[in-house]
DNA sequence: CCAAAGTGCTTGCAATTGCAAGCACTTTGG
DNA sequence: CCAAAGTGCTTGCAATTGCAAGCACTTTGG
């Protein structure tokens, strides 16, 4: 399986930092050994996709992201925030700006810890 | 890998006679091996999802119909805005938390229009 | 201070993937 | 009829995946 190693590894370990958890936390709750998500992470092995499919559960993340990232997957983006809230029929007009509005700066601007 | 072997091998051989393709035929436009091909359609081993994305090019199929079969892939189901939050991994947890509460204090509560 | 716990990584190995070489059969065409 | 081509499968093996055992270091807490 050919990947784009760099990019996938550091991928998840930024996911992983981003998620305050330590490397052996993740491999458990992914259900893989702790040595080979190091190996992952840093590109040294190409894992399958099963292997994907854990890791991104235990992140919470979508298997997509991952198999997008490791050229099994185009141009299928994760769902998009933007477009799940504009196609909520609960949301008014008015919610749909606002949460439209908070999510942008959430992703464009500096994480605002509040 | 585990996979529905019956139903990703035999799927995989209506796909091929469906198309006219010899076993041969098929692995060489894929790219793999005959010998490799026709284990597969048998369910006697369990192919890569890199396979399967060949075999799904070469079959002029989507490589998601593959995936579905072999348990990588869920049901596409319409993703609504908490899944799209939580799937999105460009948020910190702390931000997805905040979305997430916003988001269910809109539904939960009045629409209040201004 | 120091033992225990936590953290990430090294290494050897069993199991598995995917392939090359080749086999047995069937079909084609001269 | 029979050689050549076509068809699908068997089998042994090199390369790779994913793991268990363990290491070196850092942090924690009594």
């Amino acid at each position: 399986m050919r990947q784009n190693v760099p990019e996938l590894g550091s991928f998840i370990r930024e996911q992983r930092e981003r998620s305050a958890m330590s490397l052996r936390k993740l491999a458990d709750r992914a259900g893989i050994s702790n040595p080979y998500l190091s190996q992952i992470e840093r590109g040294l092995r190409h894992p399958s996709a099963e292997i994907l499919k854990s890791i991104s559960r235990a992140l919470s993340i979508s298997a997509e992201s991952l198999y997008e990232r490791a050229g099994l997957l185009e141009g299928r983006a994760t769902p998009d925030v933007e477009r799940a809230i504009t196609a909520d029929p609960t949301l008014s007009e008015r919610q749909k700006q606002a949460l439209t509005e908070i999510y942008r700066s959430f992703i464009g601007g500096e994480e605002t810890e509040a």
